[in-house]
RNA sequence: GUCCCCAUCGUCUAGCCCGGUCAGGACGUCUCCCUUUCACGGAGAUAACCGGGGUUCGAAUCCCCGUGGGGACGCCA
């Protein structure tokens, strides 16, 4: 284990966004590359603004997404308490450092920390108020993605709110010292946040850990970057529309990084193994939901059919939905057989229900215009009529069998397999889309075929 | 307004550090092929170095200025 120690600090103010995601990941990443630590950490110092709920998402959502941690709230560690409403004293015994060394005050109720330097009344006219100026060195932060960057701290700023509660920026540095944290991977949105986190790491007397400020991720719609209100933005709402987390993962990892070669669809292994500071990007990524989707399909694809069924069977129960709830109390070999079927046609496990729903009720809806457009075409009854001859005595064991029986069936009537396709699907599934037909027969069985047929030669 | 970061196809990006390739890949879109519908897959097409100066024999690549985009300026995190 390398002494690499990489936090990711969520508060739980909101539900868990993409980008926290991202940020998150890429602290993973860099742990589980360097063989070091990744420390899970809970910033609720906001009270008025947290909940139990929004840290039990953050909890399922990392664990979802398989980023496991290696200290933190449920698994512990040697620097705990991991939640920073619980680490009071901690802080206190920080503040009386400071406030020894002489870089506190207290106004308005509140502890500032005060930076050296001679003082000035300025007037500020955006903030449309007088404020005080020290006039300081720049703050030099080298930044393992940006390189050397310069900031001027010139405002002394509150750590300790009036109401006795510490700050942001005072909370976030004291941990990073306490948990001795070696790297800061994090949104470039702190990078100004920076300047006064140094001037702390210093008045501190402790080493200042390295940074890494990693871009954002932009709305894909509009401009800003990605917010909690944006669609597409909650991990949550993957998780429930059956996307695969590592699909997910490997899409937010090329988000600002690149392996640098032309590999997209990686092993989380591969990623772990090529992920390093190099290969992360300066500018904002754009958000799109087609590459994830197409990711998502990749990956989906690829499944082996045990998975594959395990995770459409996941999907189905949470939905909860009339549609999924008789599909799950069908029998499940049969079950198993229309999920298979299915595979290699969708592209989203949310497709899954409406595709399969005709195998499950005999209720089915039939579209009205591929029905017009099918039985106002050629002689579908006839068509209808042969195939039922046919599948009376046909033998139902394998696609290929039915498939040999209907090619032999067209050739005789000088016709093609399209002939009585068409028709045999509306019959059987109201609709002109879905899986091969001979699959579709076996599956369903002749009983089903004929009762379906003999419905539409009826109709 | 002040400060900070950034700038290659519509989007994600490779190339930039260490100047010299028809600027490469993927998603999207379009065409064709495969085919038993719909997909998958295959082949192809489409499409970019933000602008202007400078340095240089030569600039996507180095420098400067503009412009554009993003972020921060809370007793939020």
């Amino acid at each position: 284990m390398s002494n690499v120690r990489v936090r990711f600090a969520p508060s739980p103010t909101g539900f868990f966004h993409i980008g926290s995601a991202r940020t998150a990941l890429f602290n993973w990443l860099y742990a589980r590359h360097t063989g070091g630590t990744f420390i899970l950490r809970i910033e609720d110092t906001d009270q008025a603004r947290n909940s139990e709920e929004f840290l039990n998402v953050i909890y399922d959502s990392l664990t979802w997404l398989g980023m496991t941690w290696d200290e933190g709230p449920k698994v512990g560690g040697a620097f705990g308490p991991y939640r920073q409403s619980e680490r009071g004293d901690i802080y206190k015994e920080y503040l009386a450092k400071l406030t020894a060394a002489g870089r506190t005050y207290e106004k308005d109720g509140a502890i500032w920390f005060k930076l050296l330097g001679e003082r000035s009344e300025v007037f500020d006219d955006h903030r449309k108020k007088i404020v005080t100026k020290v006039a300081t060195a720049p703050t030099v932060i080298d930044d393992q993605i940006r390189g050397h960057v310069e900031r001027v701290e010139d405002e002394d700023f509150v750590i300790f709110r009036s109401d006795g509660n510490p700050v942001f920026h005072f909370v976030n540095v004291v941990d990073d010292i306490a948990m001795q944290i070696t790297h800061v991977i994090r949104g470039e949105d702190h990078l100004s946040n920076t300047s006064k986190h140094v001037e702390l790491f210093k008045a501190f007397g402790a080493p200042v850990p390295a940074f890494a400020h990693i871009p954002l991720i932009l709305k894909q719609n509009g401009p800003g970057k990605m917010s909690k209100r944006d669609q597409g933005a909650l991990i949550e709402e993957y998780q429930k529309r059956g996307y695969l987390p590592e699909a997910l993962v490997n899409f937010l990892s090329l988000l600002g990084w690149s392996p640098k070669d032309d590999r997209e669809k990686m092993l989380i292994a591969d990623i772990v193994a090529l992920f390093d500071f190099p290969g992360i990007n300066q500018s904002n990524a754009r958000f799109d939901d087609k590459k994830l989707a197409h990711m998502n399909m990749a990956y989906l694809l690829e499944l082996p059919a045990d998975d594959f069924v395990v995770r459409a069977l996941e999907y189905f129960e949470k939905q909860a939905s009339p549609v999924t709830a008789v599909a799950l109390a069908a029998e499940p070999t049969y079950l198993r057989e229309v999920l298979l079927l299915s595979q290699p046609k969708i592209k989203s496990l949310e497709e899954l229900p409406a595709y399969t729903a005709y195998f499950f009720t005999e209720d089915f809806v039939v579209d009205a215009k591929v029905r017009d457009k099918v039985m106002g075409k050629g002689e579908p009854k006839l068509r209808l009529a042969e195939l039922t001859e046919l599948l009376t005595t046909a033998d139902f064991s394998s696609d290929t069998a039915i498939e040999e029986a209907i090619k032999a069936l067209a050739a005789a009537k000088g016709l093609g397999f399209g002939d009585y396709q068409s028709v045999a699907r509306l019959a059987v599934s109201g609709t002109n889309v879905g899986p091969s037909l001979t699959g579709l027969f076996r599956v369903l069985g002749r009983e089903r075929v004929l009762a379906r047929f003999s419905r539409l030669a009826a109709a």
